[in-house]
DNA sequence: GCGCAAAATTGCACAGCGTGCAAGAATAGA
DNA sequence: TCTATTCTTGCACGCTGTGCAATTTTGCGC
């Protein structure tokens, strides 16, 4: 009773979280942040305010997508036991596009929290204070798979929290970076291209004597 | 009518800022973010709520400092003129001790704030928020230092931008691993040793073939 | 269909937040 | 001392977010 039937129940509920998320998106667009409040977001999804409380804390929370997660369990595996054969870098790279896979199904509303996580400061920090769980459940996987390249790696486990720390980070970085220029630019590519882009340039960074 | 002579009306101004900031840190250490209220914090400090608002939006912006700003100008001209005989990398950390250097002169708020920022994700929000612009800034200074270092970068403005964002965002990755490390162990050494040990590891990680 | 248990929606009350405004107090400078 | 500037304060007001209890809707066995 989850995916196969979802129930009325469930249903409903999911579109009145739908509906909630499109009002305050539209609204926001409309008029902007501030002159939007509960109320009358209240009003265009046609639910009571303190409905709208049910669903989410704030404007800013409906606003903003659900927070982002780790790919199936398969894919996580696959990543943990690539072996030294596959680079770590692209590793997490496939790891990454599929995790952004999983919210990119509403390209729409995709494209409008985009826009408002640029415009507004206080929505981009929210974001990035969802982020920092994922991050710690990404470098959690990360360590994982240094530790079967190199199971030397287990006789300092806070070195190796500290290693897969950083290269969690800096992959973030380069997720960052495709984000911003996927969306500075014209957006003619999908994110995905953009990220293996980024990730590339990385490389590059540190394979020439620049650094 | 600096720094030479600030005036009683300045040394008031600070005082009372800085009342209201100690107000703040000590009531949320001793009864959590949420048990705290404006009133309070500002009976404590001796003033009014509405004069409060008048220096901070909220109890989260007392809470934090202020935010990080770029180093002298001349510490940031000499980083844009180093050419390539010193490290690009090794330049942007050298940049970052000093940027933090400057909100390091109070020892006791900033280990109390540290402490806040690992306990609430909302605090750290603000505080990436914050980063934000201060990663802007960073970027451009990148950026010239990128065109001194190769001319030719400037025929394509655009992938001069991205790469120099790129950079100061990994850069940025660095800082927050040197960040949560010296948070994490017993700090036993400064946070800039710190941070140079971070810059270190990326690239002893880029060059090996871990990546 | 019927009716009951579980769950969702709603109204209400209430404390806290944040801001505009204007009056009053303190300060700077002549 | 006098005046312009700046800071502080009280007041009013609307918005936010939550607990609680009443009401409505849904799920499900009968």
């Amino acid at each position: 009773m989850d995916a196969a039937a979802p129930g009325l129940r469930e249903r409903k509920r999911l579109a009145t979280r739908r509906a909630i998320q499109l009002a305050v998106l539209e609204l926001v667009a409309e008029r902007g942040l501030d002159g939007v409040t509960v109320d009358e977001a209240s009003r265009v999804a046609d639910v009571s305010p303190r409905t709208f409380f049910n669903y989410f804390a704030s404007k800013e929370e409906a606003l903003m997508g659900d927070p982002p997660e780790l790919p199936s369990r398969s894919a996580v595996e696959e990543f943990v036991n690539a072996g030294t054969s596959g680079g770590l870098l692209a590793g997490i790279n496939r790891l990454l596009i599929r995790a952004t896979e999983g919210s990119t199904n509403d390209i729409e509303m995709f494209h409008r929290r985009h826009a408002l996580l640029k415009q507004y400061p206080q929505l981009f920090a929210m974001r990035m204070a969802t982020m920092r769980r994922f991050e710690e459940e990404v470098a959690a996987v990360v360590a994982r798979r240094l530790l079967i390249d190199d199971p030397t790696l287990a006789v300092d486990v806070r070195h190796l929290a500290e290693k897969s720390r950083l290269i969690t980070l800096v992959s973030f970085a380069a997720m960052r970076h495709a984000w911003t220029c996927w969306a500075d630019g014209e957006s003619p590519s999908q994110l995905s291209e953009r990220l293996t882009q980024s990730f590339d340039e990385l490389r590059n960074l540190f394979a020439s004597s620049t650094a």
